[in-house]
DNA sequence: TCGGATTACGTGCACCGTAATGATC
DNA sequence: GATCATTACGGTGCACGTAATCCGA
């Protein structure tokens, strides 16, 4: 068999057209070039070069041989690639997730859970969520309802409710509750990353204007310094994340009041069942 | 980049199961085998395999990893086959002939001619020469007519005439000439490797019996020790090789005389020139 | 106790670099 | 003289084998 270093030698020479050129490439010595490529005629016992004294040049023969070479070595980089790949896949648990809440307690418990792991997630749609899921794309997601599936494994881990964060003074701020139609052609501020909550919006208030955030600081900011309307929900109400001068009121709209499932495929279930054991005990979203 | 041999002992491995049974396949020694697949280990930087002391089992890192071994050996070990063979075939003229009087002359010719390269020669027909040339499974043809091909080149490279040999006790001993249709339904003693000249017995005496022998000395020595008609021709007879007891009878059917034409591609004249140049001098069958 | 895997240690080969030579422009 | 290829020579890394150890059936 060749060596493989040959061949990368061969390969730098069909590239370059001199040693001294390809020696270079290769940080090598143009007697070491010379000797690899007489190392390669004499293994594969065929003449692969003419030589003119100062000048050396493939023949019909080398070139057929340099073309393996190059396939050779490609098929070897994809070979560490895709391992590589492979075996990364394999170490880390990739989440996807229709809201950043569920997250903010998912994550902690899995990087607790299985710490030689890696953890990584991403809030993508419904839809993307469960063809992410089925193609190995996700390990782990959390739907906003049940997918009843077969192949799944779903449990509900945690509720939502919106809200409506009105200035004290805006007109509706003293209605006990309201619907999002109401709302609708207002202009509102809107953090980006907030999920399928986005696509409600868009919806239900086709009319409205969304002053769009990208930076969480800064939305928190404007929130506090502006008469704009915003939304927020119970999971963060009850963190304390209302502000003073705010009055939050109840969405009455079914959408707006979500409950999680976490998900997996039922292949996975053993893998997670630790994950779904401690969020039977104390949810996502409490 | 992965050396040859460490992919070489991961497929032995994965073939075999254990160390041990592959060192023994690699006529190599266990810590050998131990070593390598730890530093394939370290090269990917990924675990292939599991560990419980006594037993080495592939990880699905590492049957993803074998896989790719088996393909970039097999990749490797068809380039130096195919190498091989296109360079044997670059250093071999194959010379089709329709029959073996031309060879005789032909065959030495060419060996002097290019001494740093192998003939190969083999009877075949018309066509099948014909085709093989356009091929490349022929470099050099002798066809027993004038191809008139614009790609090729051919040139007249001498004549045979057929004669019957007869004993000269056979009522037709004694004609000047005769056509081959006046010996239908005779037995004839036939050799068989004589090319074209089979194809026309067969045409022009379908009702003739052959008694084709397949070796040459024997064939001689039943000639010599029987009563039965066999052919011969004028290049024969002019080399001494008819036989005292017998009378040669010319036979006037058109076909029975034949002139040879060699022929090349056109791209491979300027290759085969002096071989032209010199059977222009001194034809193939005088 | 045997078979399989790993570790420790010494050795030889093969690939490399430097230096020198030959050859062509 | 500059560039390119090859040969000669000495050094070093590394893959190997032998021997020893550990572990499980």
């Amino acid at each position: 068999m060749l060596d493989i270093y040959l061949l990368e030698h061969l390969a730098a020479f069909a590239e370059c057209g001199t040693l001294s050129a390809a020696s270079e490439k290769l940080h090598l010595s143009q007697p070491a070039l010379s000797r690899s490529m007489q190392k390669l005629e004499e293994c594969l016992a065929v003449k692969l070069f003419t030589r003119q004294k100062n000048k050396l040049t493939l023949t019909e023969n080398g070139t057929l041989a340099a073309q393996y070479a190059f396939r050779i070595l490609a098929l070897e980089q994809d070979m560490i690639t895709k391992i590589r790949d492979f075996d990364r896949k394999n170490r880390t648990i990739s989440v996807g997730c229709c809201a950043p809440v569920p997250l903010e307690a998912l994550m902690p418990l899995l990087t607790y859970q299985h710490p030689e792991m890696s953890i990584t997630s991403e809030l993508n749609y419904k839809q993307q969520l469960l063809d992410g899921l089925s193609q190995g794309n996700y390990q782990l997601i959390v739907a906003p309802e049940d997918p009843k599936d077969k192949d799944l494994y779903a449990l509900p881990c945690g509720n939502e409710q919106l809200y409506i964060s009105l200035p004290p003074a805006h007109p509706l701020a003293n209605y006990p509750a309201l619907y999002l139609k109401d709302l609708d052609s207002q202009s509102f501020l809107l953090y980006s990353k907030i999920g399928f909550w986005y696509e409600l919006c868009i919806q239900k208030m086709p009319h409205a204007k969304f002053l769009i955030q990208n930076d969480r600081d800064v939305f928190l900011e404007l929130v506090e310094a502006s008469a704009l309307p915003s939304f927020t929900s119970d999971v963060k109400i009850k963190q304390g994340q209302s502000r003073p001068n705010r009055i939050n009121v109840l969405l009455r709209d079914p959408e707006a009041s979500v409950t999680y499932y976490l998900v997996c495929k039922k292949s996975d279930k053993h893998f997670f069942q630790p994950i779904f054991e401690k969020i039977h005990d104390s949810n996502l979203t409490s």
